[in-house]
DNA sequence: TTAACTGCAAAACATTTGCACAACC
DNA sequence: GGTTGTGCAAATGTTTTGCAGTTAA
């Protein structure tokens, strides 16, 4: 998924309104996320840029996920590992957990997004997001190519 | 939720299929796992546990819990935080996370369980389960009577 | 110029593992 | 009695933080 101008002015947009400074490593730690489809870890986003930029380090990869999470630009997402992982996509959306290779693929439903919610939840609080996650096995781990390697990204 | 005779009989069951050891602290693990409403973390169930069993040690927590997850007989639920939660709670159900305390709430939606998954989704692989997770305010941090104490178990 | 940001190194936190003793079957 | 499980301690993996030099505005 190419990264559109809209996009960059939107982040330049978001970076002034909160007062932070447009570097390089915030710019392609941005495009680069957003670039991507597989929800890396913070891990495999530094070893993808890292080529591109040498001097970057992990710590500024962690710290700038976190700044872009706060100011709503990126989000964390459901997983049950023990190492966060994360994208840019912004449009609703859910998520399928290949329990195998630990690929992340994205869907989309609007009939279920549409849908209101049970009356129990009421009660509970006030609703703001619903993420569904699915559990199974890719096409390509059920067709055998995939031997349990874990993937969090490239 | 008290635990009812046919869990422990399950548990049984299920270790003994395996050629798991009946112990003191895999039985108070599981007991005290089910009787919980909270999702705890290794970390708060061992600090639950060792005012019963001062000899615990926390790896035995993680040990037992990864054992029971490989059986069946918990879960580790969807989070975005840094810290695995886990449930014995068996039927199918979803939960509410609320993002100002952290705490987590069950709620069951038979309509949306029943519910036919879109056909995008064929494509992609096969499903075993789905999980929703709902983000928002809980109804005790909207009265304000929380102030972001993070909770992830007693 | 100046406040904010980065890289480095070290710390903090979460989880896993090797080993020797203890507990279950 | 023999195997499996536990506790201890140390290792590993993930994320955060203090600080001093660097950079964008």
């Amino acid at each position: 998924m190419p990264v559109t101008k809209e996009q960059i002015a939107r982040f330049e947009a978001a970076c002034r309104t909160h007062g932070l400074k447009i570097t390089q490593q915030r710019l392609e730690i941005y495009r680069t996320l957003h670039q991507s489809t597989s929800h890396p870890s913070a891990e495999a986003l530094y070893r993808q840029l890292v080529r591109l930029m040498p001097t970057l380090s992990l710590d500024t990869v962690y710290r700038t996920l976190a700044t872009f999470e706060e100011l709503g630009l990126v989000k964390r997402v459901e997983t049950t590992g023990n190492q966060s992982r994360f994208e840019a996509r912004t449009e609703q959306h859910h998520h399928f957990f290949c329990d195998n290779c630990g690929q992340l693929l994205d869907f989309t439903w609007p009939t279920f997004d549409s849908m209101p919610l049970p009356d129990e939840l009421e009660q509970m609080g006030q609703i703001r997001e619903k993420n569904l996650v699915l559990h199974g096995l890719c096409s390509r781990c059920l067709a055998g190519k995939n031997n349990n390697k874990q993937n969090t990204g490239p």
